[in-house]
DNA sequence: CATGAATGAGGTTTCATTCAT
DNA sequence: CATGAATGAAACCTCATTCAT
């Protein structure tokens, strides 16, 4: 009858949400600023429960990345594995990677923290290469789809502009994050370069 | 000829040199990881006399920023304002910005280190900005006089294609930096899309 | 036939192995290192059963003391009593006294680690010597049916010969445990210096 | 004029306070139960400085001991070394030996301490079979005076003699710290009993 | 009987910072 | 100018302990 221990009114487990709360808490202090304290109170457990789960600092900092590239990559894959057509999800695939500025929920904060941490931890730099051929891997897929059926008149393999489309959209967000000039049409800017519609070519 | 105190053989201050291994501590164990007994020990100087010079950690992090983005600013106005001709001051603007990932002397983990902190402290943030616009505008230097002297068929305005160059460079220095895949030539790639030289349109 | 539970296949109550494990943890960690995580492992069972049976840590040390106490005395007693000649009885007592250093079970590690908590906790120091006490008694059974035999010839009463060999066995345990150097024969040559053999004496 | 900071009135370092204050507190609490907070106290400096001088708690333990060791080696070889009859030197070794057990300063609970620690480190036991080296050494060089000039008849070469001395001594020590029955007057019967004066002999 | 979630206290450690010399 | 002693705050981490299930 009652709900088990470790899991709250709406089905979250325990573990999740303090997950949750050390996203968050990268996102807002950095990965290196991150304190236990401020993930537990975030998360409405006490310190000792949020050791009790992930054992040390890192140990959280690591399954803290590792959900976040799980969560990214499920919703990147499930985009470009609709059935709609390539232009659509190509569109939505830009757009869920720009979601998050607009959301301030600091996903993309997020991130970049992970990135500057991968520098210096060898196990996070393994665990970001991979999520971050996923990513790529669905926009090759929805790029190869719309060359298939025509949609797409790109300027290289769907690699190429795969990586082209990754790195412009990192630079990107980073400098709307950063609120640096001219950072806010790009990347439109840039699918329409690199990808153009069949019918706009003349 | 006894030569001043605070300088050394080389006639570096030692002000300088603590400001050059704050640098360098910056980039190796980044912004909130920086040590002030460790920029002390890079320097070959006492803890106190870091915080002789000055005084707080805050302190000297904000003067290794500011000296940072100075240096680099000035490098840039250098070359944007030679006399060769705007192709090759160009490429030369493009090779400096990527001329430290190879040199792996840590600069542009200095670079993303200061953005990062930049989301978080508003003088930082300043600070950034106008680095950032002064490194943009050496760009659109360059790319005006080509422009003016038909080096150049570009895309768009100065302003334009010089915000895409710059977004486009730090994408790719990050991917780099993080060992993603397809990272290589884009920038190559990028310059010759953005900016033809007149020679090679038909 | 179902066995009851708390017991294991060798008949061996729960209780009983999680006492083994203490006094193998208190032998290997220490009094102040044993954890009760580790215990509740090198039983086998959940923390939470350690506690179930022995409420608190100091509970558990407790029982592992009075165990220990109690299995040595029993041996103890069971040697001097036998009815062997005095002579062979007091070379049992004086083997199975050195018998653990042997074993590398860690026994006399846990008898030294009882003496040292000993020193701080009087409960503990009353339990010590109860058993120190009992040790002794075994010694003076043995001495004194072999003076009244004529198997021995010692230098003086029962009493005073005990607590010489005790004294000395303890120093040379203490020592070989150490690695220090001399500390191999001391004891052979202590039980033929204390109590000759009546055939040896001239 | 001042005196230098680092020292108090009467002369002792800073240093020196705090290892003293460590040592009576692995006496008083143990080797595991130390704790630098205490031991701040005791020295009456702040727990920062503690770290200050000897970085981890490791740190301090093994220089307490080390600093034990050798005031404990260089009043040996002072009284082995002496000039008096080798009776008296004999005679003060032992008292020095067993000095501490009245005074009740904690010293003979800190060498327990000492010696129950380097079962399990490595680098103490080093250093505990050294410092025991140099003990027994200062007996033996006793004992080698005392054949040579006649004093002693000792039942042994000296290296025999000096290692049952020190098995005795500590066994004996042990046992009285535990308040074990019998212990009181074991060790001036040892050393009658191995070394012979002259005179006593038949 | 048995488990594991959850808590909280206590201690070490790491640093920035201050201040005599 | 330069050093190093001395302090104190803040964070992580380890455990024993309690309590539902």
């Amino acid at each position: 009858m009652a709900r088990p221990r470790g899991t709250d009114a709406s089905g979250t487990t325990t573990r999740t949400r303090i997950l949750a709360a050390a996203m968050r808490q990268i996102a807002e202090r950095g990965y290196a600023g991150m304190r236990l304290a401020d993930v537990a109170v975030d998360a409405g457990v006490s310190l000792g429960l949020v050791q009790h789960y992930f054992g040390t600092r890192t140990g959280l900092l690591q399954a803290a990345f590792e959900a976040g590239t799980e969560v990214n990559l499920r919703k990147a894959r499930e985009i470009a594995d609709g059935s709609g057509p390539p232009g659509d999800r190509l569109a939505a695939l830009v757009k869920w990677g720009c979601a998050d500025i607009d959301a301030a929920d600091g996903s993309w904060e997020f991130w970049f923290e992970f990135w500057l941490a991968a520098l210096r931890e060898p196990e996070l730099s393994l665990k970001n290469r991979a999520g971050d051929a996923g990513w790529q891997q669905a926009f090759r897929t929805v790029l190869t789809d719309g060359i298939a059926d025509g949609s797409f008149h790109p300027g290289g393999t769907p690699e190429q502009i795969a990586a082209k489309l990754v790195t412009l959209l990192d630079g990107t967000m980073l400098r709307r994050m950063l609120g640096s000039q001219g950072a806010d049409d790009d990347l439109d800017w840039a699918v329409a370069q690199f990808v153009r519609p069949a019918a706009t070519s003349s």
